[in-house]
DNA sequence: CCTTTTTATGAATTATTCTTCATATGTATT
DNA sequence: AATACATATGAAGAATAATTCATAAAAAGG
């Protein structure tokens, strides 16, 4: 297959395609958190958090900063920013329900 | 999980976790195109561009418009170019290889 | 230096998604 | 209506990814 501009998309947007990963993205755009509290309100495992973080950080779609024991992560606001914009825009405009056909089922 | 802006992003980013499919919307971007057409611009068999070409649809990444026995697919020029250009601003600004480690490896 | 807290990792199982092949459906042409 | 061309669909096996559990590693405090 042709490399192109959409190679680049692919782990781009594999990174995105995954519930826990967007919510957590949702989360931290709100405020940087610790694991812990991510995992807290996010009602899931600690270590399902550390796990899905893992790729979000290497991509810099989310940040690190230590402090103490605790890592507090933080969201890359302007890419996710600019996603969520962009999906929301989707939405609205081009989705015939405003996006609850996006929503996945179950 | 809570449900927020984050549940529909889902499939959003679901449906352009594929090579195959972000291959075929680069190809869409730049000139509208029967399936045929693209499977062999792709060097794809048709029937594996006619499987990803019904969720691109489903969500309106793409649109149809029937000419003879053919079907022109075209790209939704606003969102993919919108989704396309935040990829490859977070690749300049974000990416320590400029874009490289987001490319698959195979 | 032992304990507690916090986070990361590995490995195994389970779940999901892709790919392919065969075939069906649709459309035009003769 | 028979044929050829174009596209879609279904189902099965193959490939990937997610989830969980157990445990390791890192950091701070006593």
């Amino acid at each position: 297959m042709k490399k192109g501009l959409s190679e680049t998309c692919y782990k781009f947007f594999v990174n995105l395609s995954n519930p826990t990963r967007l919510a957590a993205l949702e989360k931290l755009m709100k405020k940087p958190m610790s694991v812990t509290e991510l995992a807290d309100s996010l009602g899931q495992e600690q270590s399902m958090i550390s796990h899905n973080l893992k790729p979000l950080l290497e991509c810099n779609f989310v940040y690190i900063e230590r402090q103490g024991k605790k890592r507090i992560y933080s969201a890359n606001q302007e890419t996710v920013g600019a996603l969520f914009k962009a999906v929301e825009n989707h939405a609205n405009k081009y989705c015939p329900t405003g996006g609850k056909c996006l929503i996945r089922e179950n």
